[in-house]
DNA sequence: TTTAGCATCGGTACTACTACTGATTTTTTG
DNA sequence: CAAAAAATCAGTAGTAGTACCGATGCTAAA
């Protein structure tokens, strides 16, 4: 955004719902629409030609889906922010949204003034993420480590083993956590109690395995 | 949100940062501070104590920090919304309070507009990550990418590289090897010379990289 | 053929970690 | 509040790894 008008271009394989989003948009003196793609392709070279400030992009869409669209225009644009729409309350859309690098998600059923501010939001760069999608996204990341086994370890344990498995040694764990060598060398061997890990590479292993990463 | 007043709770160790909070939410009328907190324990106990429609939590505090506080109180009280303050860009904490079910993330030099914005989303519900914060996101998860580097390791230091990162000790390595004790801390050394890598948990992270699991 | 790199081994000194034992204080919990 | 669990620290002794020093053959390239 070197200018405060956003040049944007929005993409979604449904004339009513690019419509819709035309008419909301068109009436903001401060955004620019500059290009209306009806698959991911045309999104993908509407953006090469076009350099927007932010794309708005279906989830689904044919040729190219809307997060396929999103991985090339982040590579190639990597300026340009990417804003996702979509029908579908899915968790794992949103996931693999935010690992692409997207500025935002929101449903299709947004309010104007909800979509405003997400397109505000998303093209100063922040993350926006609609309220619905909100609750499936934290309902579902638990995909790291977490239950299954915890070994029982306490919370200072954790701490400990994240650390190692980063590859500190025990004084600058020691330090980090302002605690004394022999304490992290107390919890280092109920750490391996614990979880019968050997050696630091074998607590690493445990470490990853656990989500400590 | 039943009503258009916004309760919130804020927790942070530091006097100043917590004045400052305060100033700044003071002059808004739909802002009802009902609690400030200087630690974790503290801040769980206030929301328990208000059950306030957000917290606004500082991410390292004593006693308990910031995530483990927006555990216990997501725990307790699904319907607060937990926004996380931190002077850390660290993604690892971002990916963290999302997984927790945060519903928000900014650092503390957000001017006060980009604050309040925040607030609003957060109890609205949506999720807001403040700019710095979504690049790391971003970066965090990178899809799989092959260095090419091979550090120049010749095979003997490979072999050993890959035992390494299977946990082997030395003396293991070399009865495996058939060769000394010596020879395996002679290619080591040469080894963390050629890569950098410290200790063995570093070590093992190099051979994964290159590939040698 | 000389140079260079590789693989092999040894000495020495130091640091890091392991394996016990035992203790105090704080925190959590019933 | 009392019991249990967690977190803190210390002693001692042993093992593993680090960081240097050095040496000997062996092979492949200049």
């Amino acid at each position: 955004m070197q200018t405060n008008v956003i040049r944007m271009v929005i993409a979604d394989d449904h004339d009513l719902v690019r419509e819709g989003i035309h008419v909301r948009l068109a009436s903001e003196s401060y955004i620019d629409l500059v290009g209306e793609a009806k698959n991911g392709r045309e999104a993908v070279d509407l953006c090469r030609a076009h350099k927007p400030d932010l794309v708005l992009l279906d989830v689904s869409m044919p040729k190219l889906n809307g997060l396929e669209a999103a991985s090339i225009i982040k590579e190639e644009l990597p300026d340009t922010k990417i804003l996702f729409l979509s029908v579908y309350d899915n968790d794992e859309y949103v996931q693999e949204a935010l690992r692409i690098g997207a500025n935002g998600f929101v449903l299709k059923d947004v309010s104007k003034p909800e979509m405003l501010n997400a397109i505000r939001l998303a093209s100063s760069g922040a993350t926006y993420i609609g309220p619905r999608l909100s609750k499936s996204l934290a309902a579902s990341t638990p995909s790291r480590g977490h239950s299954a086994q915890d070994y029982g370890l306490t919370n200072r344990e954790k701490q400990v083993l994240a650390a190692i498995s980063r590859g500190m040694p025990n004084k600058e764990i020691a330090e980090t956590m302002n605690i004394s060598v022999r304490t992290v060398e107390s919890h280092r061997m109920s750490i391996r109690e614990k979880t019968g890990g050997g050696n630091a590479v074998m607590l690493t292993k445990i470490a990853t395995e656990l989500g400590l990463t």
